[in-house]
DNA sequence: ATGACTGGAGTTTCCAGA
């Protein structure tokens, strides 16, 4: 059976509802993931979505952050924030942060999906960028916890880091800027340490231009100067089961944008 | 005009995002 999942930091779900819609249905998406819903939790739109034929897993707060995943399949497990990790391990939004839901059927066992939003951290060595590596550093240790690099992970979402020089339109002017230094690159490496694979570039190793997220200024979307962000990250059983993978950059052109563009991926179990 | 950001909170302007 084919599985069509993706990831899309929406930038406000109550602003970008319709869009949502439009992507589930036009689609056919099995799964899809949400990131800065910026919502509380009983304020998001459930009904709608669960009209659509959606089980709806979200958590949120005002404002700001908040991830959800809508899905086809019933969740059988429901896992929220850094689950087994200390008490002073539980960052105070990372609720906020990380959802997961194991699903099964006929043909799926016990797979694990998660929506993502790591913090963005700006400005770089502030109080916020210190904040962010330990994040990563954290959800290391969380996957240590609760996970092994044999169990079916799919990891999806806003992770604010472009892991590599192609991912970023001009490496040279952003080195030194948020979602490229050194040390949240090196941090994602030892997240993927793990045993996750960028899924992406399974399909594209070398390709560069493919991004994500574009700024709303300057004209960066129609520049094509943007970043690659948003990822799907899966672990080594998952590998020969991806069929394809695809950045879905119309929806970034689409009226009144979120300034992230879903990445959608498609498996056959 | 030859350039121009967006969403949310909460009150007219600031913060955060990336």
């Amino acid at each position: 059976m084919s599985l069509l999942i993706g990831t899309w930091n929406v930038n406000s779900i109550k602003m970008r509802r319709e869009h949502v819609e439009k992507l589930l249905q036009e689609k056919s998406i099995d799964i899809l993931a949400l990131q800065e819903t910026k919502v509380e939790t009983e304020k998001f739109p459930n009904l709608i979505f669960k009209k659509l034929g959606y089980e709806v897993y979200h958590y949120g707060g005002k404002g700001r952050n908040g991830v959800a995943i809508l899905s086809k399949f019933k969740a059988e497990d429901i896992i929220n924030g850094f689950k087994g990790l200390k008490e002073e391990d539980q960052f105070p939004d990372v609720k906020e942060r990380i959802i997961g839901i194991k699903i099964s059927s006929e043909k799926i066992k016990e797979l694990w999906i998660f929506s993502i939003y790591i913090p963005n951290g700006s400005p770089v060595n502030s109080d916020y960028y210190f904040y962010k590596l330990q994040f990563l550093w954290k959800f290391r240790e969380f996957l240590e916890t609760n996970f092994s690099r044999n169990f079916s992970l799919i990891l999806m979402g806003d992770f604010n880091v472009a892991p590599e020089e192609i991912d970023v339109y001009d490496s040279e002017i952003w080195r030194e800027n948020i979602c490229f230094t050194e040390r949240e690159r090196k941090a994602f490496k030892i997240l993927l340490d793990f045993g996750l694979v960028d899924a992406l570039r399974l399909k594209y190793s070398n390709k560069s231009g493919i991004f994500t997220w574009w700024d709303y200024q300057f004209s960066a979307f129609n520049k094509n100067q943007g970043m690659r962000l948003d990822h799907i990250l899966i672990t080594e059983s998952l590998v020969n089961k991806l069929q394809n993978i695809w950045v879905e950059k119309s929806a970034r052109g689409w009226k009144k944008p979120s300034d992230h563009a879903p990445v959608l991926a498609e498996f056959n179990f």
